[in-house]
DNA sequence: TTGCAATGTGAACAGTGAACACATAATTGC
DNA sequence: GCAATTATGTGTTCACTGTTCACATTGCAA
Protein backbone atom coordinates (compact mmCIF):
# COMPACT_ATOMS: atom_id res chain seq x y z
CA UNK A 1 0.00 0.00 0.00
CA UNK A 2 2.44 2.49 -0.49
CA UNK A 3 0.79 5.70 -0.51
CA UNK A 4 1.54 7.83 -3.80
CA UNK A 5 4.99 9.60 -3.24
CA UNK A 6 4.60 13.48 -2.84
CA UNK A 7 7.49 14.35 -5.37
CA UNK A 8 6.71 13.01 -8.99
CA UNK A 9 9.67 12.33 -9.83
CA UNK A 10 10.12 13.48 -13.29
CA UNK A 11 7.31 16.07 -13.86
CA UNK A 12 9.00 17.88 -16.56
CA UNK A 13 9.46 14.79 -19.13
CA UNK A 14 5.95 13.32 -17.35
CA UNK A 15 4.07 16.37 -18.45
CA UNK A 16 5.71 16.56 -22.24
CA UNK A 17 4.49 12.59 -22.96
CA UNK A 18 0.89 13.64 -21.69
CA UNK A 19 1.11 16.29 -24.05
CA UNK A 20 2.31 14.52 -26.53
CA UNK A 21 -0.42 11.43 -26.35
CA UNK A 22 -3.33 14.56 -25.83
CA UNK A 23 -1.66 16.58 -29.00
CA UNK A 24 -2.09 13.05 -30.90
CA UNK A 25 -5.65 13.12 -29.88
CA UNK A 26 -6.90 15.89 -30.07
CA UNK A 27 -4.84 18.45 -31.48
CA UNK A 28 -3.14 21.92 -30.00
CA UNK A 29 -6.60 22.52 -28.75
CA UNK A 30 -6.83 19.30 -26.46
CA UNK A 31 -3.31 20.98 -25.12
CA UNK A 32 -4.85 21.99 -21.44
CA UNK A 33 -2.83 22.83 -17.93
CA UNK A 34 -5.39 21.07 -15.97
CA UNK A 35 -6.20 17.83 -18.24
CA UNK A 36 -2.30 17.13 -18.47
CA UNK A 37 -2.00 18.15 -14.77
CA UNK A 38 -4.74 15.30 -13.53
CA UNK A 39 -3.11 13.13 -16.69
CA UNK A 40 0.02 12.78 -14.80
CA UNK A 41 -1.97 12.79 -10.89
CA UNK A 42 -0.67 16.23 -10.16
CA UNK A 43 -2.36 19.16 -8.99
CA UNK A 44 -2.48 21.74 -11.94
CA UNK A 45 -0.15 24.77 -10.38
CA UNK A 46 2.71 21.97 -9.79
CA UNK A 47 3.33 22.13 -13.60
CA UNK A 48 4.46 26.12 -13.05
CA UNK A 49 7.48 24.28 -11.26
CA UNK A 50 8.65 23.55 -14.49
CA UNK A 51 7.08 25.28 -17.43
CA UNK A 52 6.97 29.27 -16.78
CA UNK A 53 3.92 29.08 -18.77
CA UNK A 54 1.69 26.97 -20.21
CA UNK A 55 2.61 28.52 -24.09
CA UNK A 56 6.08 27.25 -22.83
CA UNK A 57 5.02 23.56 -22.58
CA UNK A 58 2.69 23.82 -25.82
CA UNK A 59 6.26 24.84 -27.37
CA UNK A 60 7.87 21.97 -25.99
CA UNK A 61 5.23 19.50 -26.66
CA UNK A 62 5.44 20.75 -30.46
CA UNK A 63 8.69 20.75 -30.74
CA UNK A 64 8.30 16.90 -29.97
CA UNK A 65 5.94 16.77 -32.44
CA UNK A 66 8.78 18.14 -34.89
CA UNK A 67 10.95 15.25 -33.81
CA UNK A 68 8.46 12.34 -34.11
CA UNK A 69 8.46 13.72 -37.68
CA UNK A 70 11.79 13.43 -38.38
CA UNK A 71 12.64 10.53 -36.80
CA UNK A 72 9.74 9.12 -39.43
CA UNK A 73 11.30 10.60 -42.18
CA UNK A 74 14.94 9.05 -40.94
CA UNK A 75 13.95 5.64 -40.69
CA UNK A 76 12.13 5.62 -43.75
CA UNK A 77 15.45 6.90 -45.61
CA UNK A 78 17.35 3.98 -43.77
CA UNK A 79 14.82 1.21 -44.86
CA UNK A 80 15.49 2.56 -49.18
CA UNK A 81 17.66 -0.49 -49.58
CA UNK A 82 21.28 0.50 -51.09
CA UNK A 83 21.29 0.07 -55.45
CA UNK A 84 24.41 -2.14 -56.27
CA UNK A 85 26.91 0.23 -58.61
CA UNK A 86 23.87 3.29 -58.95
CA UNK A 87 24.64 5.48 -55.42
CA UNK A 88 22.25 7.76 -57.64
CA UNK A 89 19.68 5.78 -58.06
CA UNK A 90 19.95 5.08 -54.36
CA UNK A 91 19.70 8.99 -53.66
CA UNK A 92 16.74 9.75 -55.64
CA UNK A 93 14.52 6.72 -54.08
CA UNK A 94 16.09 8.48 -50.46
CA UNK A 95 14.84 11.50 -52.01
CA UNK A 96 11.38 10.15 -52.45
CA UNK A 97 11.17 8.13 -49.36
CA UNK A 98 11.83 11.31 -46.94
CA UNK A 99 9.04 12.68 -49.17
CA UNK A 100 6.32 10.34 -48.57
CA UNK A 101 7.11 9.88 -45.04
CA UNK A 102 6.61 13.13 -44.46
CA UNK A 103 3.17 13.29 -46.14
CA UNK A 104 2.24 9.81 -44.94
CA UNK A 105 3.15 11.21 -41.06
CA UNK A 106 0.83 14.49 -41.50
CA UNK A 107 -2.20 12.54 -43.15
CA UNK A 108 -1.52 9.15 -40.32
CA UNK A 109 -0.99 11.87 -37.64
CA UNK A 110 -3.37 14.92 -38.72
CA UNK A 111 -3.13 16.08 -35.12
CA UNK A 112 0.48 15.55 -34.36
CA UNK A 113 1.56 17.08 -37.65
CA UNK A 114 -0.81 20.19 -36.62
CA UNK A 115 1.03 20.76 -33.23
CA UNK A 116 4.06 20.43 -34.61
CA UNK A 117 3.40 23.28 -37.00
CA UNK A 118 0.80 25.13 -34.78
CA UNK A 119 0.31 28.58 -35.20
CA UNK A 120 0.93 29.79 -31.52
CA UNK A 121 4.23 28.07 -31.11
CA UNK A 122 7.70 29.59 -30.67
CA UNK A 123 8.76 30.09 -34.12
CA UNK A 124 10.01 26.41 -35.20
CA UNK A 125 12.52 28.11 -37.21
CA UNK A 126 13.47 24.78 -38.85
CA UNK A 127 17.19 25.13 -37.66
CA UNK A 128 16.32 22.65 -34.46
CA UNK A 129 18.02 19.58 -34.40
CA UNK A 130 17.06 16.89 -35.51
CA UNK A 131 14.69 18.50 -38.18
CA UNK A 132 13.00 18.19 -41.34
CA UNK A 133 14.73 20.27 -43.05
CA UNK A 134 18.01 18.87 -41.78
CA UNK A 135 16.92 15.46 -43.42
CA UNK A 136 15.96 16.99 -46.24
CA UNK A 137 19.40 18.96 -47.12
CA UNK A 138 21.32 15.60 -46.37
CA UNK A 139 19.18 13.99 -49.13
CA UNK A 140 19.92 17.14 -51.35
CA UNK A 141 23.51 16.63 -50.78
CA UNK A 142 24.10 13.58 -51.39
CA UNK A 143 22.02 14.10 -54.56
CA UNK A 144 24.70 16.66 -55.31
CA UNK A 145 27.39 13.94 -54.83
CA UNK A 146 25.64 11.83 -56.68
CA UNK A 147 25.99 13.95 -59.87
CA UNK A 148 22.01 13.84 -60.03
CA UNK A 149 21.09 17.35 -59.05
CA UNK A 150 22.83 20.32 -60.85
CA UNK A 151 24.69 22.39 -58.02
CA UNK A 152 23.40 25.64 -59.20
CA UNK A 153 20.05 24.07 -58.33
CA UNK A 154 21.24 23.03 -54.62
CA UNK A 155 19.78 26.27 -53.19
CA UNK A 156 16.26 26.35 -54.79
CA UNK A 157 15.68 23.10 -54.53
CA UNK A 158 15.35 22.87 -51.14
CA UNK A 159 12.99 25.13 -51.02
CA UNK A 160 10.57 24.15 -53.87
CA UNK A 161 10.91 20.35 -52.21
CA UNK A 162 10.07 22.15 -48.59
CA UNK A 163 7.10 23.96 -49.91
CA UNK A 164 5.31 21.53 -51.89
CA UNK A 165 5.97 18.78 -50.00
CA UNK A 166 4.62 21.03 -46.91
CA UNK A 167 2.00 22.14 -48.38
CA UNK A 168 0.92 19.29 -49.96
CA UNK A 169 0.60 17.64 -46.20
CA UNK A 170 -1.22 20.32 -45.02
CA UNK A 171 -3.78 20.41 -47.76
CA UNK A 172 -4.29 16.47 -47.02
CA UNK A 173 -4.48 17.42 -43.28
CA UNK A 174 -7.43 20.22 -43.33
CA UNK A 175 -9.17 17.77 -45.89
CA UNK A 176 -8.51 20.83 -48.48
CA UNK A 177 -8.24 18.05 -51.34
CA UNK A 178 -10.72 18.91 -54.43
CA UNK A 179 -12.88 16.44 -55.26
CA UNK A 180 -11.25 14.73 -58.13
CA UNK A 181 -8.15 14.00 -56.91
CA UNK A 182 -7.07 11.33 -54.64
CA UNK A 183 -4.67 11.48 -51.52
CA UNK A 184 -2.38 8.55 -53.22
CA UNK A 185 -2.43 10.17 -56.65
CA UNK A 186 -1.82 13.44 -55.11
CA UNK A 187 0.96 12.43 -53.42
CA UNK A 188 2.99 10.42 -56.18
CA UNK A 189 2.02 13.53 -58.71
CA UNK A 190 3.56 16.25 -55.98
CA UNK A 191 6.62 14.09 -55.32
CA UNK A 192 7.26 13.30 -58.69
CA UNK A 193 6.79 17.01 -60.42
CA UNK A 194 9.24 18.23 -57.40
CA UNK A 195 11.80 16.20 -59.00
CA UNK A 196 11.08 17.46 -61.82
CA UNK A 197 11.32 20.86 -60.83
CA UNK A 198 14.88 20.15 -59.86
CA UNK A 199 15.88 18.61 -63.03
CA UNK A 200 16.41 15.19 -61.51
CA UNK A 201 16.73 12.49 -63.70
CA UNK A 202 13.61 9.78 -62.77
CA UNK A 203 13.55 6.40 -62.72
CA UNK A 204 10.22 4.87 -64.85
CA UNK A 205 9.39 2.32 -63.16
CA UNK A 206 8.41 3.94 -59.55
CA UNK A 207 5.00 4.79 -59.04
CA UNK B 1 -29.18 63.47 -29.11
CA UNK B 2 -30.55 60.81 -30.64
CA UNK B 3 -29.89 58.17 -27.97
CA UNK B 4 -28.13 54.82 -29.53
CA UNK B 5 -31.17 52.31 -30.93
CA UNK B 6 -31.91 49.08 -29.32
CA UNK B 7 -31.90 47.27 -32.34
CA UNK B 8 -28.57 47.68 -34.00
CA UNK B 9 -29.81 46.92 -37.49
CA UNK B 10 -27.38 45.16 -39.18
CA UNK B 11 -25.27 42.82 -36.64
CA UNK B 12 -24.47 39.94 -38.41
CA UNK B 13 -22.22 42.01 -40.74
CA UNK B 14 -20.81 44.62 -38.22
CA UNK B 15 -19.67 41.46 -36.61
CA UNK B 16 -18.17 40.03 -39.39
CA UNK B 17 -16.42 42.80 -40.69
CA UNK B 18 -15.01 43.41 -36.46
CA UNK B 19 -14.04 40.30 -36.91
CA UNK B 20 -11.95 40.66 -39.77
CA UNK B 21 -10.46 43.66 -38.18
CA UNK B 22 -9.47 41.86 -35.07
CA UNK B 23 -7.77 39.02 -36.96
CA UNK B 24 -5.83 40.84 -39.05
CA UNK B 25 -4.26 42.55 -36.12
CA UNK B 26 -3.99 39.60 -33.91
CA UNK B 27 -4.83 36.57 -35.57
CA UNK B 28 -7.44 33.68 -34.86
CA UNK B 29 -6.92 34.24 -31.45
CA UNK B 30 -8.02 37.45 -31.38
CA UNK B 31 -11.91 36.08 -32.10
CA UNK B 32 -13.24 36.64 -29.09
CA UNK B 33 -16.80 37.08 -28.87
CA UNK B 34 -17.02 39.58 -25.93
CA UNK B 35 -14.18 41.81 -27.54
CA UNK B 36 -16.42 42.02 -31.08
CA UNK B 37 -19.43 42.54 -29.35
CA UNK B 38 -18.10 45.60 -27.28
CA UNK B 39 -15.84 46.72 -30.57
CA UNK B 40 -19.76 47.01 -32.27
CA UNK B 41 -21.24 48.25 -28.95
CA UNK B 42 -23.17 45.28 -28.06
CA UNK B 43 -23.83 43.01 -25.08
CA UNK B 44 -22.15 39.56 -25.36
CA UNK B 45 -25.01 37.84 -25.60
CA UNK B 46 -26.50 39.42 -28.27
CA UNK B 47 -24.21 37.35 -30.63
CA UNK B 48 -25.82 34.24 -30.24
CA UNK B 49 -29.06 35.97 -32.18
CA UNK B 50 -27.16 36.08 -35.28
CA UNK B 51 -24.93 32.79 -34.64
CA UNK B 52 -25.39 29.82 -32.95
CA UNK B 53 -21.12 29.42 -31.66
CA UNK B 54 -18.49 31.40 -31.94
CA UNK B 55 -17.03 28.90 -33.69
CA UNK B 56 -19.41 29.95 -36.26
CA UNK B 57 -18.14 33.51 -35.94
CA UNK B 58 -14.72 32.40 -36.45
CA UNK B 59 -15.96 29.95 -39.54
CA UNK B 60 -17.20 33.31 -41.47
CA UNK B 61 -14.31 35.52 -40.79
CA UNK B 62 -12.53 32.81 -41.90
CA UNK B 63 -14.02 32.61 -45.10
CA UNK B 64 -14.19 36.53 -45.43
CA UNK B 65 -10.32 36.24 -45.53
CA UNK B 66 -9.92 33.47 -48.26
CA UNK B 67 -12.29 35.49 -50.34
CA UNK B 68 -10.44 38.55 -49.79
CA UNK B 69 -6.98 36.88 -50.50
CA UNK B 70 -8.69 35.39 -53.74
CA UNK B 71 -10.08 39.21 -54.43
CA UNK B 72 -6.09 39.94 -54.16
CA UNK B 73 -5.40 37.39 -56.91
CA UNK B 74 -7.85 38.47 -58.96
CA UNK B 75 -6.89 41.90 -58.88
CA UNK B 76 -3.43 41.03 -59.66
CA UNK B 77 -3.91 38.63 -62.53
CA UNK B 78 -6.16 42.22 -64.08
CA UNK B 79 -3.39 44.47 -63.71
CA UNK B 80 -1.12 41.89 -65.91
CA UNK B 81 -1.54 44.01 -69.16
CA UNK B 82 -1.82 42.08 -72.28
CA UNK B 83 0.86 40.93 -74.42
CA UNK B 84 0.37 42.23 -78.41
CA UNK B 85 0.59 38.97 -80.30
CA UNK B 86 1.39 36.59 -77.68
CA UNK B 87 -1.84 34.90 -75.41
CA UNK B 88 0.50 32.32 -74.06
CA UNK B 89 2.87 34.93 -72.76
CA UNK B 90 0.56 36.73 -70.96
CA UNK B 91 -1.03 33.20 -69.54
CA UNK B 92 2.74 32.82 -67.82
CA UNK B 93 2.29 36.73 -66.92
CA UNK B 94 -0.54 36.27 -65.19
CA UNK B 95 -0.03 32.81 -63.89
CA UNK B 96 3.09 34.32 -61.99
CA UNK B 97 0.95 37.10 -61.14
CA UNK B 98 -1.56 35.30 -58.85
CA UNK B 99 1.18 32.98 -57.58
CA UNK B 100 3.46 35.91 -56.25
CA UNK B 101 -0.59 37.77 -55.02
CA UNK B 102 -1.07 34.72 -52.90
CA UNK B 103 2.61 34.69 -51.49
CA UNK B 104 2.54 38.27 -50.69
CA UNK B 105 -0.79 38.60 -48.53
CA UNK B 106 0.13 36.20 -46.97
CA UNK B 107 3.59 38.17 -46.07
CA UNK B 108 1.98 41.07 -45.79
CA UNK B 109 -1.33 39.94 -44.01
CA UNK B 110 0.34 36.91 -41.53
CA UNK B 111 -2.44 37.46 -39.27
CA UNK B 112 -5.38 36.96 -41.92
CA UNK B 113 -3.77 34.06 -43.79
CA UNK B 114 -3.04 32.22 -40.64
CA UNK B 115 -7.32 32.97 -40.35
CA UNK B 116 -8.22 32.17 -43.75
CA UNK B 117 -6.43 28.70 -43.24
CA UNK B 118 -6.86 28.02 -39.22
CA UNK B 119 -7.03 24.83 -37.68
CA UNK B 120 -10.31 25.29 -35.99
CA UNK B 121 -12.48 26.19 -39.04
CA UNK B 122 -15.02 23.81 -40.61
CA UNK B 123 -13.20 22.31 -43.56
CA UNK B 124 -12.68 25.15 -45.87
CA UNK B 125 -13.05 22.58 -48.66
CA UNK B 126 -11.43 24.55 -51.69
CA UNK B 127 -14.68 24.65 -53.59
CA UNK B 128 -16.33 27.54 -52.13
CA UNK B 129 -16.30 30.53 -54.71
CA UNK B 130 -14.69 33.21 -55.06
CA UNK B 131 -11.69 30.77 -53.89
CA UNK B 132 -8.03 31.05 -54.82
CA UNK B 133 -8.73 27.21 -56.09
CA UNK B 134 -10.57 28.55 -58.64
CA UNK B 135 -8.57 31.19 -59.37
CA UNK B 136 -5.76 29.04 -59.85
CA UNK B 137 -7.59 26.33 -62.34
CA UNK B 138 -8.81 29.57 -64.72
CA UNK B 139 -4.93 30.50 -64.95
CA UNK B 140 -4.30 26.86 -65.77
CA UNK B 141 -6.75 26.57 -67.93
CA UNK B 142 -5.90 29.76 -70.25
CA UNK B 143 -2.26 28.14 -70.18
CA UNK B 144 -3.71 24.90 -71.70
CA UNK B 145 -5.65 27.02 -74.41
CA UNK B 146 -2.58 28.75 -75.59
CA UNK B 147 -0.81 26.13 -75.79
CA UNK B 148 1.16 26.54 -72.95
CA UNK B 149 0.77 23.51 -70.66
CA UNK B 150 0.30 20.41 -71.85
CA UNK B 151 -3.20 18.75 -71.50
CA UNK B 152 -1.83 16.22 -69.38
CA UNK B 153 -0.21 17.81 -67.09
CA UNK B 154 -2.97 20.20 -66.49
CA UNK B 155 -4.29 17.93 -63.57
CA UNK B 156 -0.99 17.76 -61.73
CA UNK B 157 -0.17 21.46 -62.42
CA UNK B 158 -2.83 22.08 -60.11
CA UNK B 159 -1.60 20.06 -57.26
CA UNK B 160 1.97 20.72 -57.88
CA UNK B 161 1.78 24.71 -57.72
CA UNK B 162 -0.97 25.04 -54.81
CA UNK B 163 1.00 23.14 -52.98
CA UNK B 164 4.36 24.62 -53.87
CA UNK B 165 2.91 28.67 -53.46
CA UNK B 166 0.92 27.25 -50.77
CA UNK B 167 3.39 26.24 -48.35
CA UNK B 168 5.79 28.80 -49.42
CA UNK B 169 3.58 31.08 -47.77
CA UNK B 170 3.31 28.91 -44.80
CA UNK B 171 6.63 29.26 -44.33
CA UNK B 172 7.28 32.33 -44.53
CA UNK B 173 3.97 33.65 -42.74
CA UNK B 174 5.67 30.91 -39.65
CA UNK B 175 9.06 32.62 -40.30
CA UNK B 176 10.32 29.12 -41.22
CA UNK B 177 12.75 30.07 -43.58
CA UNK B 178 16.16 29.14 -42.97
CA UNK B 179 18.82 31.63 -42.67
CA UNK B 180 20.61 32.08 -45.53
CA UNK B 181 17.75 32.27 -47.61
CA UNK B 182 15.70 35.96 -48.66
CA UNK B 183 11.97 35.97 -48.58
CA UNK B 184 12.04 37.75 -52.14
CA UNK B 185 14.56 34.96 -53.65
CA UNK B 186 12.58 32.36 -52.65
CA UNK B 187 9.42 33.55 -53.80
CA UNK B 188 10.93 33.98 -56.93
CA UNK B 189 12.85 30.85 -57.05
CA UNK B 190 9.46 28.72 -55.82
CA UNK B 191 7.12 30.51 -58.53
CA UNK B 192 10.01 29.48 -61.44
CA UNK B 193 10.48 26.46 -59.77
CA UNK B 194 6.41 26.01 -60.59
CA UNK B 195 6.43 26.40 -64.12
CA UNK B 196 9.70 24.32 -64.30
CA UNK B 197 7.53 21.45 -63.02
CA UNK B 198 4.53 22.34 -65.35
CA UNK B 199 7.05 22.58 -68.27
CA UNK B 200 5.91 25.66 -69.43
CA UNK B 201 8.13 27.80 -70.92
CA UNK B 202 10.16 30.84 -68.96
CA UNK B 203 10.57 34.33 -70.85
CA UNK B 204 14.15 34.77 -70.02
CA UNK B 205 13.80 38.65 -68.83
CA UNK B 206 11.67 37.83 -65.67
CA UNK B 207 12.62 38.37 -62.42
C1' DT C 1 -54.45 48.97 -31.44
C1' DT C 2 -53.12 44.42 -30.27
C1' DG C 3 -50.39 40.59 -30.66
C1' DC C 4 -46.25 38.45 -32.05
C1' DA C 5 -41.78 37.59 -33.61
C1' DA C 6 -37.23 39.43 -33.79
C1' DT C 7 -33.62 41.30 -31.41
C1' DG C 8 -30.80 43.01 -27.39
C1' DT C 9 -29.81 43.04 -22.03
C1' DG C 10 -27.91 41.51 -17.61
C1' DA C 11 -26.94 38.14 -14.48
C1' DA C 12 -25.67 33.90 -14.02
C1' DC C 13 -22.78 29.30 -15.04
C1' DA C 14 -18.77 26.12 -15.84
C1' DG C 15 -14.51 26.10 -17.78
C1' DT C 16 -9.78 28.09 -18.69
C1' DG C 17 -4.70 29.70 -17.36
C1' DA C 18 -2.45 32.00 -13.77
C1' DA C 19 -0.95 33.63 -8.97
C1' DC C 20 -0.86 33.27 -4.17
C1' DA C 21 0.45 31.42 0.58
C1' DC C 22 1.35 27.22 2.49
C1' DA C 23 2.81 22.04 3.00
C1' DT C 24 5.98 18.49 2.20
C1' DA C 25 10.12 16.17 0.83
C1' DA C 26 15.03 15.99 -0.57
C1' DT C 27 19.50 18.05 -0.08
C1' DT C 28 23.10 20.52 1.96
C1' DG C 29 26.13 22.43 5.70
C1' DC C 30 27.79 22.04 10.14
C1' DG D 1 23.13 13.25 13.06
C1' DC D 2 20.59 17.42 13.18
C1' DA D 3 19.11 21.89 11.50
C1' DA D 4 18.45 24.93 7.66
C1' DT D 5 17.69 25.59 2.99
C1' DT D 6 16.00 24.51 -1.41
C1' DA D 7 13.02 22.08 -4.59
C1' DT D 8 8.69 20.51 -5.49
C1' DG D 9 3.54 19.82 -4.94
C1' DT D 10 -1.28 21.47 -2.81
C1' DG D 11 -5.51 24.37 -2.36
C1' DT D 12 -7.54 28.41 -3.03
C1' DT D 13 -8.51 32.38 -5.46
C1' DC D 14 -8.62 35.53 -9.42
C1' DA D 15 -9.72 37.36 -13.98
C1' DC D 16 -11.16 35.84 -18.09
C1' DT D 17 -13.52 32.94 -21.62
C1' DG D 18 -17.90 31.10 -24.21
C1' DT D 19 -22.54 29.94 -23.13
C1' DT D 20 -27.33 30.01 -21.23
C1' DC D 21 -31.27 31.83 -19.17
C1' DA D 22 -35.25 34.84 -18.03
C1' DC D 23 -36.50 39.21 -19.22
C1' DA D 24 -36.75 43.95 -21.82
C1' DT D 25 -37.36 46.43 -25.90
C1' DT D 26 -38.54 47.19 -30.58
C1' DG D 27 -40.64 46.68 -35.26
C1' DC D 28 -44.13 44.51 -38.02
C1' DA D 29 -48.65 42.61 -39.11
C1' DA D 30 -53.31 41.51 -38.53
Amino acid sequence: MASPPYHHGNLHAALLAAGLVAAQAGGPAALQLRELAAAVGVSPSAVYRHFPDMAHLSAEVSRAAREALATRMLSAAAAVPAVRDDPGEGAIRRMQAIGRAYIEFAVSEPHLFDTAFMAAGAAPSCADDPSAWGVLNDALDALVRTGMLAFARRETAALVAWSAVHGLSGVLVRRMLPAPYQPNDAITATLAGVLDALDVRQPQEMR
